[in-house]
DNA sequence: TCGGGTCCATACCCTCGGTACGTACTCTCA
DNA sequence: TGAGAGTACGTACCGAGGGTATGGACCCGA
């Protein structure tokens, strides 16, 4: 190493052992992403993922624990991507109804990603456990549309005890919206329908303070 | 055999070889049908099913092609109880939106069930593939709440070009109310909770002659 | 009573997640 | 500057579990 090189390198604080490193782990990360994606959790073998990583499981297994401990890890990066991507799309707009529409717009379109739909969505809850899949969607997307459906809430008055609640589901049908429009053949047409349904069902929510919540509204 | 027995076994058209034969494939049924609903599709060996039948892998494989196929039969007899189910209590009433009240709760009620919770709602659409399960849904719980909707949307009229979108949509929205109430301490609260914001949701369906879907009612 | 088919048990194979261990390389410090 | 320590892998192997091949007990019709 010249010492030029040294001094670069110094002041990178990472040697080069360092980053091949953390090179191959992004790589082994990388593939395993797209593999998971396309083939699910189990549908996946580690020989695949180190054959596409060009390296071996004794690579593998020193970064990663176990092949859940490599899934959480694609996992979490995918949230946490798409956090700081809804967070970005809600910097538009501080009106809590206008921010809404954002936010569900943008969770919308990651929801067809299918990256998200497969890792995160589905095979999610099920390779990580509900337990652990639930407590870290908590500070993730769940947590922003819970956000912004307290805001909704919030702006309007009242009914914050019911505000949990109405995230939980609002959450569901937003994924299950997601998956509507990806599987659509006319993904334009279906996203338009999506987005009349939903401003329905925030229309519903205005109307709020004026429903009691003791009475059902319909057939009684 | 007396030939007593004979003539029994004559009326029921069954030898007591087919007898045994169906007894040793329920009871695979049924225990497998326990341990996918405790430890899930992948987390279940088939030794442990074999077992708890006090069969072998034999018998397991000359009713049933592979471990998908046992799942799959699982599956399907949870998602024709639970259709007949829902079906019964429809029968209740005939007003389009009583039977929305009356068919949603009791489909609500099923969510918290742990069988159809873990089989059909969680681990079917990752096991059988989404594709499979979509398709599979269609005749079933999902068919029923398409219908319902459906109803709705035509008692009051037009918008028929939405009542598949709000279908899927609110598929999802009850699935995740019944995950809510099942993951919450107090279940009888989450289920009031849930009710309401389900009424909310239902008035706001209400609402929909008077909304030009193509404008957004919402913050525009 | 003798093939033929059903029902099931046993023994085995193969894939795949995980482990044990070896090795080459790098960094540190005397 | 070279020797020990630690890192970053590669290689060889193990065991669990899904799936298969084979054989035998049993029943049924001819």
């Amino acid at each position: 190493m010249t010492p030029a090189a040294k001094v670069l390198r110094a002041a990178r604080k990472t040697s080069r052992r360092q980053d091949y490193s953390s090179s191959t782990k992004r790589a082994l990360l990388d593939n395993a992403t797209t593999l998971f994606t396309d083939h699910g959790y189990a549908g996946t073998s580690l020989d695949e993922v180190v054959a596409a990583a060009r390296v071996t499981k004794g690579a593998l297994y020193h970064h990663y624990s176990s092949k859940l401990d490599l899934f959480e890890s694609v996992f979490l990066r995918i949230q946490e991507d798409t956090k700081k991507q809804i967070e970005r799309s809600l910097r538009q707009s501080k009106d809590p109804w206008e921010r809404a529409q954002i936010g569900l717009r943008t969770y919308l379109t990651i929801c067809q990603e299918p990256a998200y739909r497969r890792i995160c969505s589905q095979e999610g809850p099920v390779a990580l456990g509900h337990e652990r899949w639930h407590e870290s969607e908590k500070e993730f997307s769940f947590g922003l549309v819970a956000g912004i459906v307290g805001d909704l809430l919030k702006d309007m008055g009242g009914a914050d005890d019911l505000t949990e609640t109405f995230a939980h589901i609002f959450y569901g049908a937003m994924q299950s919206a997601g998956n509507y429009v990806a599987d659509a053949e006319d993904a334009e047409e279906a996203s338009e329908k999506v987005q009349s349904v939903i401003n329905v069902i925030l229309a519903g929510l205005r109307l709020l303070p004026s429903i009691d919540s003791e009475t059902a509204p319909v057939a009684d």
